[in-house]
DNA sequence: GGTTTATGATAAAATAGATTTATATGAATT
DNA sequence: AATTCATATAAATCTATTTTATCATAAACC
């Protein structure tokens, strides 16, 4: 069986048009009618018939299930053919979402960029479900990505890089301030200014409202966490943020939280399950875990 | 590309030596040789070299690549053999675990009994991760799969069929008989019989103690529904069961639980996403469906 | 109502592709 | 040095795919 024959029959079912579909693939239309019928030989069934009236073509049961098929199989080729070629490339298709981009890439970048490397992390900023799609569609190389939970998913895997703690940010005359760490449990009467869907903090912070049967006030949603600082600085509310998020030049107090477990963000590099690296690409990502590393023995003084 | 040449090549990388390929797929030697080339030629990269001292075969970054998607290609391609055969199918391949077979099919089985369509419904018993592995691989059709959660994969999806709920079950002479109802906060001193790892209730129990901050004693586990009954009749312990794997016959007392939100035991019939069903099947899915539906309603009194 | 047009099927010929047979090569083994 | 093992290559053969040319059928047009 000829991959050919199954394009040829996916086009069919699409476009449900034999001379179409030969025009499209530049060749004569009985090319089409004989996969067809090489098709119906292989499996032993009609994949599909034109109707009485002649109008209109008639996908069978089988013909359905073919193409279902013929889609998964013709999308892993193409897959091949992109993953071959990017053996020999020496950038790194490098996903990145917003606020590990702010708060921890650019760390690891300054390293990177004294030894050179850093010109060759080609980064695509998005959220973390677009940056999952595009690493099974084989668009990105890797891609860095937050989470509550360690990431698996049947097509692709991560390995964890970092954990950080999630930490409660006040202004500094919010009476919390006195305080170096909280329960969460004593926060039910807290108003919080709280990052946007899309984002791990709603997910973790909804569940230790459920785990201590509380459920604190949201007074503001944002998709910026310099908006958030700013309007917890305001003292407009309190703000739930993953420790790397926060500066000193934030001029915030960061209160610990004394939940155990406590509740972890895991910051993931996740790469596609069959996906094999180039030589120039190893070695750019031992620089980026190398950076990490460093930075980890930096920040446990 | 024929499918036929990644088949070759697959072999090849297993077995790293081209005589041995050939004589498994009956052809000669050189045709294992053009094979290689022929993909070479496609893909514009060596896949694999014999090494200088000719002793054996080395595979190349590319070769190691092509060879994760062959693999996937080939999967996909048995699959849709299977399922292709399968379209003429007039029995259902019906995965089961043990205790919805039980305590829930058993009961459906009747109502499917009566219209002669019961032995049709090739039941298949096993684990609930078997049976998902199953499913993928297309050894099954569908399987009624418990859950804490709504069940999706990337492969597998489900459709929900019952909710069920979860109920603490004591000997008629324990103190809590005298009970309708308990709160699960209520049952920290509580000494429990357990169902044993693999099983959904474990997890929700687990899951009911993190959120209650308690951790009731598990004195005993088994994978046995009805040692477990036995064991809290003879007041050993008490137990946590779904309302459906309990009977009046067991002569035990059924408390509900107050918890709210009330952790739910989906039953679902979960199907890979990409195989169609015959005509026939699609009827037997049907009478599972209605004869769930009566079954609920009956239950609904 | 006959003619034209659109859409596919089929036959036969042409072309392209895969496999085999026979033989060569090169290293390891005796 | 001769033999064996493992693979490559060339040429011939066989097989499969595609094309050209033509036919069939229903629909659209005049």
């Amino acid at each position: 069986m000829k991959i050919k024959d199954l394009a040829y029959f996916a086009a069919l079912i699409k476009v449900k048009n034999f001379t179409t579909v030969a025009e499209q693939f530049k060749v004569s239309q009985p090319t089409i009618s004989y996969a067809v019928k090489r098709l119906e030989a292989e499996f032993g069934t009609k994949l599909i018939y034109r109707d009485q009236s002649h109008q209109s073509l008639v996908i069978t049961q089988s013909g359905e299930q073919l193409y279902q098929h013929a889609t998964q199989i013709l999308a892993e080729i193409e897959l091949t053919r992109a993953d071959m070629l990017n053996l020999n490339a020496t950038d790194l298709r490098f996903g990145l979402p917003p606020i590990i981009g702010t708060y921890y890439f650019s760390k690891l970048a300054q390293k990177l960029a004294s030894n050179g490397t850093i010109q060759h992390f080609k980064t695509v900023n998005g959220g973390s479900k677009e940056l999952l799609a595009s690493l099974e569609a084989g668009e990105l190389d890797v891609a860095l990505l937050g989470s509550a939970t360690p990431l698996q998913t049947d097509t692709v895997t991560a390995k964890i890089i970092e954990r950080h703690h999630f930490k409660i940010v006040v202004a500094p005359e919010n009476p919390l301030a006195q305080k170096t760490a909280v329960a969460f449990h004593d926060l039910a009467k807290a108003k919080f200014i709280m990052l946007a869907e899309g984002f791990v903090h709603p997910v973790v912070f909804k569940n230790l409202s459920d785990i201590n049967q509380i459920k604190p006030e949201i007074i503001y949603r944002t998709n910026d966490v310099s908006v958030l600082k700013s309007m917890v600085h305001e003292n407009v509310g309190i703000g739930f943020l993953t420790e790397t998020s926060i500066t000193l030049a934030d001029d915030l107090v960061v209160l610990d939280l004394l939940d155990e477990p406590q509740p972890i963000f895991y910051i993931s590099l996740a790469y596609r399950r069959t996906h094999l690296f180039s030589q120039a690409q190893q070695i750019l990502l031992e620089n980026l875990e190398q950076a990490a590393h460093d930075y980890r023995l930096e920040h446990k003084k």
